[in-house]
DNA sequence: GTTATAGGTTTACAATCGTAAACGATTAAA
DNA sequence: TTTAATCGTTTACGATTGTAAACCTATAAC
């Protein structure tokens, strides 16, 4: 089931309410998404439709209506934009895309706290050089011209 | 300059080989193109031309053709997806998304050391607590009936 | 000089996306 | 019970994306 789905930013909208409902109907939904983004019911009834025929959201017949659950959880959907993330960079590269989000993210001491054990775990299974996997005339790692 | 754009993933591959060559002919970048992802030149130049439109890359006359130049750098390209990354998750979840990818990543021990340095720099502008900028409804920083 | 070739530009075209109205069925209100 | 509000489904429609062929022009080869 995991695997080829992809959420567009529009659709990334309903879910991020259903990861925080846990359960809604489309008028939860499109309340909230009335109030973050105007989008008329309509819209978001749209959207739901088409999370549901992607499969990343089920539904559970209440009556007249449904309710809705994702199909997908949050940590998946999140891990997937990232991995698209790094899919985008050179290997070699991923250590200074992650100080770079470092950079500009607001870290609480707590999160600190966080990436420095999951720093020191990393430190177990650091290797001396990143294999790079792009292809040639993409990074530099390989010689260009 | 700098500001509302967005590079999709076709497009990103072009960029990839314009910010490694530098200046590229669409040729150089319709070859290396052609055997990473099998495209046929025609779908490089389009490519190109749309980039050329939206003012991300350059064009430099040379002959009858041209040199493409980026018109944004790499660092930009990619602060631009990490920043629609962290637009995806609530500011409280940006370090369980840092440690995320740290997990999900191979990093050498330069890396390593790169990234307890900047850490090391953010306990200075460490916050008690990261403020949610969520609405209500889409994360659960607020309380959710 | 005529022709083949390479490079840029135009046109194409289906799929996906963002945004929404219209429609039909059903339930709740009057 | 007639009506109004609600909910899901269908249809709409322009913009963007992925993928490419066709075309036109200027060089390069003969």
């Amino acid at each position: 089931m995991a695997g080829n789905f992809q959420i567009t930013d529009a659709e990334w909208e309903v879910m991020r309410v259903v990861w925080t409902l846990n359960q809604a109907t489309s008028k939860d939904i499109a309340d909230i998404l009335w109030t973050k983004k105007n989008w008329k019911q309509a819209t978001t009834k749209t959207l739901i439709g088409r999370l549901v025929h992607k499969g990343l959201l089920n539904t559970e017949k209440d009556g007249n209506r449904y309710q809705y659950r994702a199909a997908v959880n949050k940590s998946e959907g999140i891990k997937l934009f990232e991995t698209k993330l790094l899919g985008r960079v050179c290997n070699k590269d991923i250590g200074k895309v992650i100080a770079s989000i470092m950079a500009e993210a607001t870290l609480s001491h707590d999160d600190i706290t966080l990436l420095e054990e999951a720093l020191q775990e990393k430190k177990n299974e650091a290797v001396d050089e990143v294999r790079c996997g792009c292809v040639k005339g993409q990074c530099l790692c390989k010689t260009v011209n």
